[in-house]
DNA sequence: TAAGTTCCCGTTTTT
DNA sequence: CGGGAACTTA
């Protein structure tokens, strides 16, 4: 070994050995166990610098495939700290910003064409909801929206067609229904939602094998792994089928996204999926208290479906953790921010914790009252904004005329004198011509049944979309154009905040050259991924978004049956555990100190707290009323 | 027929 | 508190 690789990998010296030998085996699958703060995203980053300072890959030949977009932007800076420059050519990236690269390069040989759309849930439930009122289905109380759209993303995650959608009880006949119309929709539309960007990726990767040769990276590491659903764990076999140097990273005990798709399963079952596995455990906890761990460590105990570890600390004992009870969730959050406030610390050493969004009203009015600042982590996010979505629909259009969601988005904001009720009009004469409605905005005048005066607002929205598609000018500049000249800067007035917000829209655009380029990482984008933390704000968010993160204190709410556990769980023994792994989550995030609190009634209903108090070890933990 | 206004609803977690 | 349905006005 000469000299130049010896210095470039002092850096393996900063592992313990558990850490080391995770990164050095490179050959053949890995599995990782990987406990709260022990320290596996340094493996992972680590053991990208090593796979390119030993010359076994170059950065090209390795891919890392992340759950957000804030992890895998993370590990990218860290590898470019590590081995410099040549760190950025290595993909770092989502499963689903993966799988839009795939079918940019490779999507024609399953026939999606290169300008499609990617829906977003809110896209995606439109389209359900016009489909839903179409079937004639709109009175069937269970079949809304929302729950529709969740049930054909979890078939479709599994690969299950329309066709091949199981019927066993009342709504599945309907659901399949809508299912199989919905396709058809979307393919009109040439849209995909998420899990289609996840299944056709993974058909591209099986039935081209030039697709195939060009992505079969000879190294892939997966982060959080525990949180994979069927299809991206399809998609993972067939990347490494070919050289079968797959390092998968994750902890069965913090697998919180059941809800959406992951199937632990494919963490718990790594082994018999990959016989030849190597399995290591990272151990050793270098965040929390020791305190801290083994009141996580007895509270997980409870689940049954986990590989179990052995974690322990050289950090300091530390304090106990106490539980608050509250009459109300006023005064649950009177008492919290009186915690935050006596405690003498930085805001930002806090995170509030809670289950779910509409709870961090309550803590925000009482913070707005004492004037202490503070950030909502993922609350509404930037790019669900109406003004964003809006703004967004008019660029899609642009680029995807048949996207017919984002073209009634744009029909209808700013109003433009088309109302519903000629809208319906021009969408059934697009089904009955088989044209999309784009299409016939086109043909208007040959419509019959809508007033002249409507006809000129038609051909007038028809003639300005034209135009915009046919500037040549950059895409920042083109929405900019296409604000004023819609009428949305007027429309919207002197709302301080929707004028910022599109500023801001606009600015982020300023990055690109290619408008198709921008929509697809936008549709891709959420908040967390922005977030940075402020000494001097004190941070709110959900026990999702708090995931990887680290807080000194902690202070963890709505402790109550119903709320946390979620009522929601409550029939399914795997999902309580999935609200135990989450609580878990949430404590484990603690590095100094752990508060808990929960009320006596909430909403004006009396409720009881969480079961999982009981579950804590009380000889670690102090109770104040 | 479009668009503005009011009122009531519910609110898990999110790539 | 925002979104949507139902109602009102033009």
């Amino acid at each position: 070994m000469n000299s130049y690789v010896v210095h470039e990998l002092e850096f393996l010296k900063e592992l313990n050995p558990s850490q080391r030998t995770a990164v050095e085996l490179t050959e053949g699958p890995v599995l990782v166990i990987a406990g709260p703060g022990s320290g596996k995203t340094r493996v992972l980053t680590y053991k990208v610098a090593y796979l390119i300072a030993t010359k076994k890959a170059s950065p090209m030949q390795i891919v890392a495939l992340t759950f957000t977009n804030k992890a895998a932007n993370e590990m990218k800076r860290r590898i470019v700290e590590l081995i410099g420059v040549a760190g950025e050519a290595v993909f770092a990236g989502t499963f689903h910003a993966f799988a839009a690269r795939v079918l940019r390069m490779f999507g024609d040989k399953v026939g999606i064409e290169r300008n499609f759309t990617i829906y977003d849930e809110k896209d995606s439930q439109a389209l359900i909801k016009d489909i839903i009122e179409e079937l004639g289905y709109q009175h069937e109380r269970v079949l809304t929206p929302s729950y529709v759209y969740e049930r054909i993303e979890r078939l479709k995650e599994r690969f299950v067609t329309p066709e091949d959608t199981p019927m066993y009880e009342y709504p599945d006949r309907e659901v399949r229904n809508i299912y199989r119309e919905y396709n058809v929709r979307l393919q009109h539309n040439n849209a995909l939602d998420f899990a289609d960007l996840l299944f056709y990726a993974w058909r591209v990767l099986r039935e081209s094998e030039v697709a195939r040769e060009r992505f079969s990276k000879k190294y892939i590491l997966v982060d959080e792994y525990q949180d994979t659903n069927r299809a991206q764990y399809e998609i993972l076999k067939v990347l490494a089928q070919k050289y079968r140097n797959i390092t998968v990273v994750g902890d069965e005990d913090q697998s919180i996204y059941r809800w959406r798709g992951a199937d632990i399963h494919n963490i718990l079952d790594f082994e018999k999926d990959f016989p030849d596995a190597k399995v290591i455990r990272l151990e050793e906890n270098y965040r929390s208290t020791k305190r801290i761990l083994r009141v996580a460590t007895h509270l997980i105990s409870f689940n049954i479906l986990r590989k179990g570890k052995q974690l322990y600390t050289t950090n300091p004992e530390g304090d106990r953790v106490k539980i608050i009870e509250a009459y109300d969730e006023r005064d649950e959050a009177r008492k919290v921010v009186d915690i935050v406030e006596n405690a003498g610390r930085n805001l930002g050493d806090f995170a509030i914790l809670y289950r779910t969004h509409f709870q961090s009203r309550t803590f925000e009015e009482e913070l707005q009252r004492r004037g202490i600042p503070y950030v909502v982590v993922g609350g509404l996010r930037f790019y669900e904004r109406k003004e964003v979505k809006d703004a967004l629909a008019y660029l899609k259009v642009l680029v995807n005329p048949r996207d017919t969601v984002s073209l009634i988005r744009v029909i209808e904001n700013p109003p433009k004198g088309i109302g519903k009720v000629t809208l319906k009009k021009l969408q059934q004469y697009a089904e009955r011509h088989g044209n999309s409605l784009y299409g016939v905005l086109r043909e208007v005048e040959a419509i019959p049944d809508i007033p002249a005066r409507i006809k000129g607002h038609i051909i007038t929205l028809y003639q300005n979309i034209e135009r915009w598609r046919h500037l040549d000018v950059k895409p920042a500049e083109l929405l900019d154009k296409i604000l004023g000249e819609s009428g949305y800067w007027e429309w919207i007035g002197d709302d301080e905040e929707r004028i910022e917000n599109l500023r801001e829209l606009i600015a982020s655009l300023r990055e690109y050259e290619e408008l198709e380029d921008y929509l697809r990482t936008v549709a891709l984008f959420t908040d967390i991924d922005e977030w940075r933390s402020d000494r001097q704000k004190l941070n709110l968010m959900t026990l999702h978004s708090v995931k990887g993160l680290e807080f000194p204190i902690v202070i963890l709410t709505g402790l109550e049956e119903g709320l946390f556990p979620h009522y929601k769980s409550l029939n399914e023994p795997e999902e309580l555990e999935e609200e135990r792994r989450l609580f878990y989550v949430g404590i484990t995030r603690a590095k100094e100190r752990v508060y808990i609190t929960y009320a006596m009634s909430r909403r004006r209903r009396v409720c009881m707290r969480s079961r999982f108090l009981n579950e804590l070890p009380s000889e670690e933990i102090d109770f104040e009323w």
